[in-house]
DNA sequence: TTGTTCCGGAACTGATGAGTCTCGTATATG
DNA sequence: CATATACGAGACTCATCAGTTCCGGAACAA
């Protein structure tokens, strides 16, 4: 039974070595595709292709197409896409609907909109890939809701609303309304309508009234 | 060009006849289905082994998978399963809380339940077909969108909560939160997570505040 | 009765796509 | 240089599924 050829103990060392460069990138191209036409709609062609790849390098690192998207999701929070940070960790504006106000920025909004795309798309797989939604709920739920909690928090140790507040309902409003409207009304979460959503609910839930004056901002 | 066997005028009006009374079984088998794989999983096969039919007769019926799907959708309000009657019709209760938690019934949740799994079924084709997402929007979201505006309209009219609530807003909340749920968390919408938003989100918003005694009901 | 159309069931066709393999080339070890 | 692997590209196999056709039998019209 000792074939050394056959099944070399330690991996082997010889020849060309696989270029890890190249895989972010491919999860990037496989992101993409998720999001535009969704997991069942979705070709291993189609990521090779926009990735500029073979299929079969695409097959030599991942063994399926089910592995390729989930590590694809997975990925997500190390390679945040182009050109963007931290996106959800909150400021410390001295007031709650400041705070509040500032993690829906533009970036923050189209960011999440890219999230929910890519969450309807592999929507049809979660109830068979429990991994999946642990990774989805890592990626684009777990931040979100303790960027939420810290503003809570914040807004409890001044003194401006009382301890107590059910923050995980709070913090689940803003997420389920922005893939309600994506998914019902077919656009993505504006800016306003989450604005509307903080002064008109999340404010007077907590015990705060919205500023009179809501005209702009 | 008179060729009166080739194209008849009336249609043929000799042979058996087509059978619709079968036609509610299979719109429901086929919803049946999309509620289980999705669309992308559903096969036609799936649909006409379940109403015990031939595929032949199916496609004798609707000319493709896709009208298929959109016409058992769209026929959801005419045949709204076994035992279902109206279940979203408002009752009077006299005060809005009891009017927003008879809206959450353990019958209505069930039906809302079996609504948001063909919902997310049908969501990779929404994009495509948006006749489907009007069929959708009748049936899960204006029935629903209507009993809320009865209800808040009913409180203001007896001034419990002033005029110029967003009403829109407030109706959204209960069918976001339960998708939310349903996607995120995998659970169904339950009736006390539905207590929770109204007593700790709906009604502060409205400017009432919840019964210090949340005990039970 | 006879002709026509429906029925459920099953075989068939054609397209599509996951996964594998091959080719010529590039890059590594020894 | 010789060997071994990775690379992009594309051909290939094989299973699945939308849609079609055929079958024996039943229902209906003339």
């Amino acid at each position: 039974m000792t074939t050394p050829t056959a099944k070399p103990a330690g991996p082997s060392r010889v020849g060309r070595k696989r270029d890890h460069s190249r895989d972010p990138e491919i999860l990037e191209a496989a992101l993409d595709v998720l999001a535009e036409v969704g997991y069942e709609g979705m070709t291993v062609d189609m990521v090779a292709t926009r990735a500029k790849a073979g299929k079969a390098t695409l097959y030599r690192r991942w063994p399926s197409k089910a592995e390729l998207v989930i590590d694809a999701i997975a990925c997500m929070k190390q390679h945040p896409g182009p050109g963007q940070g931290q996106v959800f960790l909150p400021p410390d504006t001295g007031t709650l609907r400041g705070d509040l106000v500032a993690m829906v920025k533009p970036k923050a909004v189209s960011d999440s909109n890219r999230h929910l795309r890519i969450m309807l798309g592999v929507a049809s797989m979660i109830s068979a890939h429990p991994e999946l939604l642990e990774a989805i709920n890592d990626i684009m739920l777990r931040p979100r809701a303790s960027a939420y909690q810290t503003v809570f928090q914040r807004a409890i140790e001044r003194g401006e609303i009382e301890d107590g507040v059910d923050v995980e309902l709070m913090s689940s409003l803003g997420p389920a309304m922005g893939m309600f409207r994506a998914l019902y009304h077919q656009k993505a979460p504006s800016r306003e309508s989450m604005l509307r959503l903080i002064d008109h609910v999340i404010l007077p839930a907590v015990g705060l009234s919205a500023p009179v004056e809501s005209a702009h901002e």
